[in-house]
DNA sequence: GAATAATATAGGACAAACTCCTATAGTTTT
DNA sequence: AAAACTATAGGAGTTTGTCCTATATTATTC
């Protein structure tokens, strides 16, 4: 008699009913992987894993109530040992980063293949680490420089103009609202985006809504 | 004998897989429904629906390539009598209005249950409209409402510049990415600004940040 | 069915906005 | 004390964008 080895058992969170669906469907395929819950928020996610052990949380960090950033760091508060596989909508390589700062085991996009997913849960499963390889690329780039968010390592000047850029203000008004040149605004402004290694002002906006730094 | 009734036949378009798989594999359950075909951004759905007849598109309309309110109006026009049933993530009140009139037969979010899609699909398959009970009484209750939100008194493509704008894109990008003259997303801009009586970027930012309209 | 309004597009001329490079002085960090 | 970071801006020059105007096409209204 064959042995059965342990199945890899992993709870699934995201507030899409049709795409757990699609996750739980492709795991059906894997011998060693099971689903065994599901969460369709942050807080029932939070609740079940109290209740259960899991060997993998495959986490959309973009869900209704305790979402992102504060839901990883929750979870790796409340359990140390349990594995994070972050799924996200965004391809944003910016957000990896963070990501595996908070303590996220994975990162991997939506759009990604079943395979893809597979091997990112095993490799997970298995106590490694996993991004794709055009992340695991940028991190290798900028580990050592950036030990905290990006928007954390302005200057204070920096960061209040960068706010204001986020939010549309041009760089005259902002020179006006604080009576000081464009041009030092201007210079302020590229290294802003140098720091945060963006090109262009809807990156910053887009980091500022995702990062709730504005309104 | 019972005689076997025609299924409707769909064709999903949406471009992330695991989310087609667990719609497929919803699909699975209903006799009278079957997913014949799927594509993974708008123009190969617009290659496959020119092949083959369907009696259903549903359709996520955010997708790379061709996509939103550009990909509707294009599959109207190709196929007029083809029902498309919207799919989306957004917020759906703020866009259901904008989908209707460029011609879908239904419009449900992502979040929405099995059941609520089936009865989508049915409704639309037997030439009907359909769209959430909350959708529907936010028709009923805005309709002959004076007081309209601002950005509905848009028309299409000012709506989809005034997005564009308000994630920080410049006329220039904006241009770039429409295939338009700069001129023409100028003009654009200043009638949107008119008609919101706004005066600067930064305050189409905040009023589309305060109605959710962007991610 | 004609008249009117709204929509979508853009050219020319010009002004404003912004960037790039460079520079200086003050402040921290090492 | 040297090195790195921060805050500030001038000059030169270009890119960007606005304003006004215009045309064609749809919708809508009377």
């Amino acid at each position: 008699m064959v042995k059965t080895k342990e199945k890899i058992k992993i709870i699934i969170a995201d507030d899409h009913p049709l795409f757990r669906r699609g996750l739980k469907n492709a795991f059906a395929d894997t011998p060693d992987i099971e689903v065994v819950d599901e969460a369709e928020n942050g807080d029932e996610l939070l609740k079940k894993v109290a209740k259960t052990e899991f060997n993998i949380a495959l986490v959309d960090v973009a869900m209704p109530g305790k979402h992102g950033l504060d839901l990883l760091k929750q979870l790796r508060e409340d359990h140390p040992k349990l594995p994070i596989l972050v799924l996200t909508v965004y391809p944003e390589e910016h957000y990896a980063v963070r990501f595996f700062k908070a303590g996220a085991s994975g990162f991997i996009t939506k759009e990604s293949s079943t395979d893809q997913i597979y091997a990112a849960v095993r490799k997970v499963a298995s106590g490694g680490k996993y991004a794709s390889p055009l992340i695991t690329e940028k991190l290798a780039f900028d580990f050592g420089k950036t030990d905290r968010p990006l928007h954390e390592g302005l200057s204070d000047r920096e960061h209040q103009v960068f706010l204001m850029l986020a939010e549309g203000e041009s760089p005259t008004e902002i020179g006006k609202k604080l009576s000081l040149s464009v041009k030092t605004i201007s210079t302020h402004r590229s290294r802003i985006l140098e720091k945060m290694q963006m090109k262009k002002n809807s990156e910053l906006i887009h980091y500022a809504i995702s990062h709730r730094l504005l309104q």
